[in-house]
DNA sequence: CCCACGATATGAATCGTTTCAGCCCGACGG
DNA sequence: CCGTCGGGCTGAAACGATTCATATCGTGGG
């Protein structure tokens, strides 16, 4: 077993011409019965494996998609992975999964190496809120789905949920629960869905005589969640509930929580978002925002295959969103007044 | 900006041959000032892409190397791939990340996908005991790295942990805790893994006078953890301390006590396996036994950049075998006998 | 004054496929 | 018996880069 066999070593063993062997590769229809088996027989024995860059070459088409997402550390990321995988490997498609991790030069790079591979298509989900990704992708004529965002100016296929509705969803749970002075750990973030969240939590409690406190963070991670959270109990008078951009804040906060042995929900209410798995599984378990996460990237990845795909000069894009849905668990239990 | 511009295209616009455009790209140093500067203003103004497959076709290398996890939705998976991420791109290479989930015929496929690729090389984290899709890549002539599991024989690099150290640490925890019936979570699982915890759990329980009881599991994540929890919360008597294959599992498990009304650690004391990030953050934070995941998908990266750059005939394989470490937390506290 | 040499630039061969025009041949209609 | 048709197969031309043997030119040494 020397060398890679190639194309050329079957035809000489099956005793066909390379054209033939293609054929039955990729055309068995096309070949006599006789012939085929001979050839089949061929590349069992010599272990062929057609080189995918040869074949991309020429045909000018590749198989794999790039999935570029912000962050691998988030479930909720994950799922979208695991949605996207399950719809391509459907339509014959590999996926590239790379982690931007929220930085735009990890961003650029990753858009670079896709260009590269000239990957079938790329699933996006931006760091920035200027597009400067989806621009550059635009510019090089690769096809593309924006995941988790609204395409700007409909040039392109996008999957996101109603962000604005959800935080209006999350702040409304709190505002039925007697809460006025609550408190939003994201701030002024420069990610879309950050700023989108909180202006619907701002939404909702518009005339409702309530009051937003924005505490800012540096990531988006457990992590940042219990800084903001010590920086939030720091505060006078304190929240008395608190709405995360998401869960992984939402954990951290809690452990800030615990840590400064205060109660959830009885000294402070948390709402997440996501709905991560874990968010069930935790110290006190979360009220949290779900997203269909595997939806989102299945259907994703169904229209950016469709888009490329065969016929795919019919295709028009489109923008599904979704809407999010309150999940209700402990962290915001209405705790009945003592006595 | 009509098609894609080529290689040629470039040297047309700049007023040079192929060849030349081609050193530029790959070895400036041996092009003169004038015409380098004037070579890459025209890949600037024609927004000339290189096609790595074509490249990778007559240089015969890929940039690309495959990383098969077992389970992306395990957060000690998904920080494997981030140290895998991190090595590979400080070696000029990128990461194609593909998820198993544990599934040998999935495992085949995506092996076979990284094989057509011709990927520089594979980091895999092998989905059953016998070690078939190694044998697969061996028998394709494609170098790789046995992740979380030894290589079995030395004919490949690996890195793992010592998994039935970390067995024993965590059934030597809770033996000082005063537990005599402990249940494993995992049982005769074919994950090679779960089996070395298992079998390190036992070594560290012989001539104690203490029991392990087995709870057979189908996955190995949050919601099996959960059905295993409400199998041991109905054994008699009840066993007072639980070890949980990985942090997942253990998670379930809490619920699942959490849901029956009872208390950890008063009523049954947990320990997990990996020390995820959300373990810390439990409804009780977790003791587990940690492993330097990072490390390992690091360490498994640089082997293989080793092994499959230049000067890797050198290279003689090696197996990297990590110490595991136990860390306490609430979820094993030694409970003061009330009064 | 000539030659050798280093530094640059050239362009053709090459990588392993796919694709397509064309060849061969047996069957069938007229 | 001939022409045509079409199924099966062949062989060579692409695809877009890299690489290497070769050409060119200016320069410094002999």
């Amino acid at each position: 077993m020397g060398g890679a066999a190639r194309i050329k070593d079957v035809a000489r063993v099956a005793g066909v011409s390379v054209g033939t062997v293609s054929n039955v590769i990729n055309r068995p229809e096309t070949v006599g019965e006789g012939t085929r088996a001979k050839v089949r027989a061929a590349i069992e024995q010599l272990g062929y494996v057609r080189d995918e860059s040869a074949r991309q070459l020429r045909s000018g088409s590749s198989r794999i998609i790039g999935l570029l997402v912000l962050d691998l550390g988030n479930p909720f990321f994950v799922s979208v992975a695991r949605g996207a995988e399950q719809a391509a490997r459907a339509a014959g498609l590999g996926v590239m999964v790379c982690n931007s991790a929220q930085r735009l030069a990890d961003e650029a790079d990753y858009l670079a190496l896709f260009a590269e591979q000239r990957v079938r298509g790329v699933l996006l989900t931006p760091a920035d809120a200027e597009g400067s990704g989806a621009a550059a992708l635009r510019r090089g004529g690769v096809p593309f789905v924006l995941v988790d965002r609204l395409a700007p100016g409909l040039e392109a296929c996008s999957v996101s949920v109603d962000d604005v509705g959800g935080g209006a969803l999350a702040a409304g749970h709190l505002l039925e629960g007697g809460h006025r002075r609550i408190a939003f750990v994201g701030g002024r973030h420069r990610l879309q869905q950050v700023a989108d969240r909180r202006r619907g939590a701002l939404q909702a409690l518009a005339g409702r005589d309530a009051v937003l406190l924005d505490l800012e963070v540096d990531g988006l991670d457990v992590a940042a969640g219990r800084d903001a959270g010590s920086r939030l109990l720091g505060m006078l008078p304190r929240p008395t509930a608190v709405f995360c951009a998401n869960d992984l804040l939402a954990l951290g906060m809690l452990q800030a929580v615990f840590a400064a042995g205060l109660r959830v929900p009885e000294d402070l209410a948390i709402v997440g978002y996501d709905d991560i798995e874990f968010a069930a599984a935790a110290a006190v378990p979360l009220t949290s925002v779900r997203q269909p996460a595997e939806e989102m990237g299945r259907t994703a990845a169904e229209m950016l295959a469709e888009e490329t795909g065969p016929g795919g000069a019919a295709h028009r894009h489109r923008q599904v969103v979704f809407e999010p849905e309150l999940v209700v668990r402990r962290s915001t239990l209405v705790v009945p007044p003592p006595g």
